[in-house]
RNA sequence: GGGCCUGUGGGGUAGCUUGGCAUCCUUCCAGCUUGGGGUGCUGGUAACCCGAGUUCAAAUCUCGGCAGGCCCA
């Protein structure tokens, strides 16, 4: 892992050098996604529609414009991002009669509709997610991935018949979070953010937070209970099965390409990004060692190997560029490929293969025995899993008393928002809210003195 | 929101104080050579962010814009 010093630093160099993503288009926060960057980009978009298939949500494309008067429906959703919202007023030269909105999460388009689509309980639960490009105008320092003005955004969409049939809803995203994260290797921490920090309209949200190696915590995700705040201006009502109307609690699941920032971050080292298997545009590349008078013979293996690798599912190329094989060493481990293959002509005597992954670890394989790669594979991910846990995990600190530290820290709270602030202020840091996993409190306010009934997480954050 | 710094071939830089031929490394292209951790040699392509001003002359000085970065709220 890179220290927290040079963090920001190759962070920045990296997201470049691994092709991830081009930074010098003329736009403040809006960067050029290049191929190898968007594949994984796109497999872990494949992720979440798995999961959301796996738990009945259908997916839907929404228009990018909306007019104003839908907008304007929720007095606090404006509020919080009237700041950062770009506005369409002409057509050509004229001058539009409705302004239109570029827009920065779906809410009020979708919602407009869903009092259409729904009318009666049984249409509910109606559950439905969308992967768009999403636009805020940012005023802070923008950051590949981090924080950008064009947003990948993944927002999931659910409407239901009432308070209880929601919060199930958000036991079910929780679920697919951890699925979904477990996968890429990330551990992360849910909290349950302080009401001044909660999202636009939001009845309550929950933040899912990686810890990067600045020790700096970074919002990957997060889930929101409407209740029926956006339901009533929206009216977007059914009709029960006592023949009464009501209206739905809805709430939402987001998440963005800072998950892509979470996985550079959480995993490279000096050599450059390390991707887990389940995204990794290219799973396992093939280095031949060539010696000029062996040269036919070892790229024939090679191709063989090749093909006997495809055949087991997993993405495999040769790397037959006409380089010393130490530089394309360089290269592949800037790109994060979990395995190396090398095939030279000690391997074909020997009748082995030598497999290189990603974090390191080497070993020789029988030529034979080559579905057990997908068993390295599996061992490699599991390494990157157990490596970030224990980064995670070792820099989430319980303080009985106002200290300044680097890190997650958790400190005893009496529940006021003056006493929260106060610990924002004063330890540098902004609260991430209350660890979701109920946990007894008996110390006291660390501000107050008062008996503190909860935990407040704290952090520097992105 | 407030303050500070920076912008030179694809990438990284020297030059800027004291105005006058733009330095080096790397990448890239061609060829030979080499090949189990950036092989070596020869040749080649390629740059002063944009606009205005000062000046005989601007990468260099001034102003504005755009972009990037740092620090503080």
């Amino acid at each position: 892992m890179i220290d927290k010093e040079g963090f920001d630093d190759w962070y920045n160099e990296i997201v470049e050098k691994a092709e991830l993503c081009d930074k010098r288009y003329p736009i403040k926060g809006m960067n050029v996604w290049k191929p190898y960057g968007w594949k994984i980009m796109q497999n872990i978009d494949e992720l979440i529609r798995r999961e959301m298939k796996k738990t009945g949500h259908d997916e839907v494309y929404f228009p990018l414009l909306i007019p104003e008067g839908f907008f304007k429906k929720e007095e606090e959703h404006i509020k919080g991002f009237s700041e950062e919202v770009y506005w369409v007023t002409h057509a050509g030269k004229n001058e539009l009669e409705e302004r239109l909105l570029l827009r920065p999460t779906s809410e009020t388009a979708l919602y407009s509709i869903f009092s259409l689509w729904i009318r009666s309980h049984a249409d509910l639960p109606l559950k439905t997610f969308q992967i768009v490009n999403t636009f805020r105008y940012e005023t802070k320092m923008t950051k590949a991935f981090i924080r950008v003005r064009e947003i990948h955004f993944f927002e999931a969409h659910t409407c239901h018949v009432d308070f209880d049939d929601a919060e199930r809803q958000i036991k079910e995203d929780l679920e697919i979070a951890n699925s979904f994260f477990s996968t890429l290797c990330l551990p992360f921490i849910a909290s349950r953010r302080p009401d001044w920090d909660k999202f636009a309209g939001a009845y309550y949200s929950i933040g899912l937070d990686v810890l990067m190696p600045s020790l700096k915590a970074l919002q990957v995700g997060s889930i929101h209970q409407y209740k029926e705040n956006f339901s009533k201006p929206f009216e977007i009502k059914y009709e029960g099965v006592d023949g009464k109307h009501y209206y739905c609690h809805q709430t939402t699941y987001g998440m963005s390409e800072r998950v892509l920032g979470a996985i550079i971050g959480v995993h490279g080292d000096e050599r450059g990004i390390k991707l887990p298997s389940s995204i990794a545009p290219i799973q396992v590349v093939i280095v031949p060692i060539i010696f000029k008078e062996h040269e036919e013979k070892i790229m024939e293996e090679c191709k063989k190997v090749k093909e006997e690798i495809e055949a087991l599912g997993i993405s495999c190329v040769l790397d037959d560029r006409d380089k010393t094989p130490g530089s394309k060493f360089y290269d592949w481990e800037i790109k994060g490929v979990p395995l190396r293959v090398e095939i030279g002509p000690k391997d074909i005597e020997k009748n082995v293969i030598t497999l290189v992954a990603r974090d390191g670890i080497k070993k020789q394989i029988d030529r034979a025995e080559i579905e057990k790669i997908g068993e390295e594979l599996k061992e490699y991910d599991k390494r990157l899993y157990d490596n970030a846990k224990k980064f995670l995990e070792e820099n989430i600190f319980i303080i009985k008393k106002l200290e300044r530290k680097d890190g997650i820290l958790e400190a005893p709270w009496c529940g006021d928002e003056k006493c929260g602030k106060e610990m924002e202020e004063k330890l540098e840091m902004k609260s991430l809210g209350i660890p979701l996993e109920e946990r007894e409190c008996n110390e006291n306010c660390i501000i107050c003195g008062r008996k503190g009934s909860k935990w407040l997480r704290l952090a520097k954050s992105y």
